[in-house]
DNA sequence: GTGAAAGCGCTAACAC
DNA sequence: GTGTTAGCGCTTTCAC
């Protein structure tokens, strides 16, 4: 007659397990939780009544108790070009590389994408939140002072991004300026003189691309690089690239595209202008996403290692965890020829 | 004298914060949630000293006493093909539009990947932790009978992918057969005769494609559409396509790729090859991601609505949520012819 | 090796 | 309109 009702009970907690096991809630959340001390034969009887309910303890609750969750948070700042940096693909494919990396480590992964002008609170209100253990940034689009500001009371968290000298917080990324370096390199080794960088130098990574051309540049006693803004979004990108092109094509035979998504574009601009890559104009990009590839000619770009980067904001992050202090990790670029210049 | 210890004071939660406003943590609770009854005053005040001292109230307690978490799952279960469907530009894409109509919802969103074969429990698992209120399965990949069994006991759940008559899992997709006639139609429109469908047909959604095209093959008396297996992940993928076309490509003369990504990296095989595209071969993809534009030359595709799934997912699944049993929905597919057919 | 009991921080009856 | 109280489901001393 104990069978008829066993079979019928619905275990919502572990105080029903332990009840149909015949011990105490504490026994069971220990065998759950592989504690040492359990005979094996409890154990056993634990687990097999669990696998049978298919019964797994609330994670709220051991979270609230033991005053972790087991979960990190990933945030996705959008700086004022807010919409559609959502289908940036290497944030996307970071992102990727960051669910295996947790996923390995046991940890979940709360995923938050927040427009910053609308919310100045946007990193407080999710670190507040008790819902995460830490918190990994991807990108500093604008926001670098209030990453900063963060960063002194607030030890679990390591960003995507630039490093800057002197900075606070804890970041891990390329050596963008050392990148630019090398793409003004190769273009002037191409041939280019007269050089434009596409893309918005607002963004601090950008920013050190820029930076990093015109050091050579300048080192070269060539003119300054001249800059062609654009915004993110295919459908803008491409609209503000015919324009730049119809405007300034005459005036360069060089682009570095802070990007290899705007370098596709810019691509697809110059092939409808009857302008010949790499024959009237050298163009190199930056990333070396799987497009970069397949474009036609395959583009010449600065190689970010996507995975080691997850790989590092992880383990730092790990490490901040376990109450170490952990320096900021800058990334070595790495420049891939291929046929546009 | 007070005032010295007020500053100094840390609110770890209500109870501080509501010793702070003299009044009792119920009152904190009250106001900070916005309930109705609450004095103006009151509220100001609180409000106030939660603003001063950066406090927000603890979503884990919340969770765990309200039974519900403002979370929802999002999972990804990768199939045989395993790694590196990472990067699945369709899948991020469309992760990034249901990350937005979450937020715009007020939920956040937990980021799960799974393999299901070294954990057969997966979506269990996922369910019974207690941490989401419901969950998104992003693809159904071999895993059906799997998610069906789910579907009977738990109702916040909705899948992307494949619909099949008489299923019982809610699911949003597009109509992949109707997709795989469109495309079909058109390599033949373009003068094909005898097809090929390049890609896995192990994956539902995928099967549904070939079988569409074969529909059309079929009634247009053409032979049977032989099949290019691949694999998913670039690398594999371009070496699988390169050595099916050394084998094969003389017996066709149009292929109908099951994504725009196999596409792309087919036209640079063909490019390889020396063979024309649409001169010697039709090519035509699916999904019209941004790649598709930027070929050379531009992919006819058939495009899927991204962002009118991430909006069918959410609303369905909030319905779900609400308790109402929703049916699931079918999104038209659409063709777009641009430079390869 | 196991049980009993206190509480993590919050909310929602129920009083008043 | 506000205070009081009893938990949400779990973990973890502290006993034994």
């Amino acid at each position: 007659m104990d069978e008829d009702k066993t079979t019928r009970v619905t275990v919502r907690n572990i105080t029903d397990l332990a009840r149909l096991a015949g011990v105490s809630p504490g026994t069971v959340s220990r065998a759950l939780a592989g504690k040492s001390l359990v005979n094996t034969k409890t154990r056993e009887k634990i687990e097999a009544l669990a696998r049978e309910h298919g019964f797994r303890p609330n994670q709220m609750a051991s979270g609230l108790r033991r005053q972790k969750t087991g979960v990190i948070g990933v945030v996705i700042p959008l700086g004022h070009d807010s919409r559609q940096q959502i289908s940036d693909s290497f944030f996307m494919t970071l992102l990727g590389h960051l669910a295996d990396e947790l996923t390995r480590e046991g940890y979940d992964l709360m995923l938050r994408r927040v427009v910053p002008e609308d919310d100045a609170d946007w990193l407080d209100r999710f670190i507040g939140s008790g819902m995460i253990d830490g918190v990994i940034v991807i990108g500093q689009s604008d926001q670098f002072d209030r990453i900063e500001d963060v960063a002194d009371g607030y030890g679990p968290m390591v960003v995507w991004g630039n490093h800057t000298e002197g900075q606070r917080h804890c970041v891990v990324g390329t050596d963008n300026r050392l990148g630019g370096r090398l793409a003004a390199e190769r273009l002037i080794a191409a041939g280019a003189t007269r050089l434009a960088f596409l893309g918005d130098t607002t963004a601090m990574e950008f920013a050190a691309r820029f930076a990093g051309a015109q050091d050579i540049a300048s080192r070269m006693g060539l003119p300054p690089i001249i800059t062609l803004p654009t915004h993110l979004s295919p459908d803008r990108a491409s609209e503000e690239i015919a324009q730049h092109l119809a405007a300034r094509a005459s005036q360069i035979d060089g682009i570095f595209a802070a990007t290899d998504t705007l370098a596709a574009l810019c691509l697809t601009e110059l092939r409808a202008c009857g302008i010949a890559v790499p024959g009237d104009m050298k163009l190199a990009g930056f990333d070396d996403l799987p497009i970069a590839r397949q474009t036609v000619p395959p583009l010449t770009t600065v190689r970010q290692d996507i995975a080691a980067g997850a790989r590092g904001l992880v383990d730092l992050l790990l490490r901040r965890l376990a109450g170490e202090k952990t320096e900021s990790l800058v990334l070595p670029p790495q420049l891939v020829v291929r046929a546009t210049t």
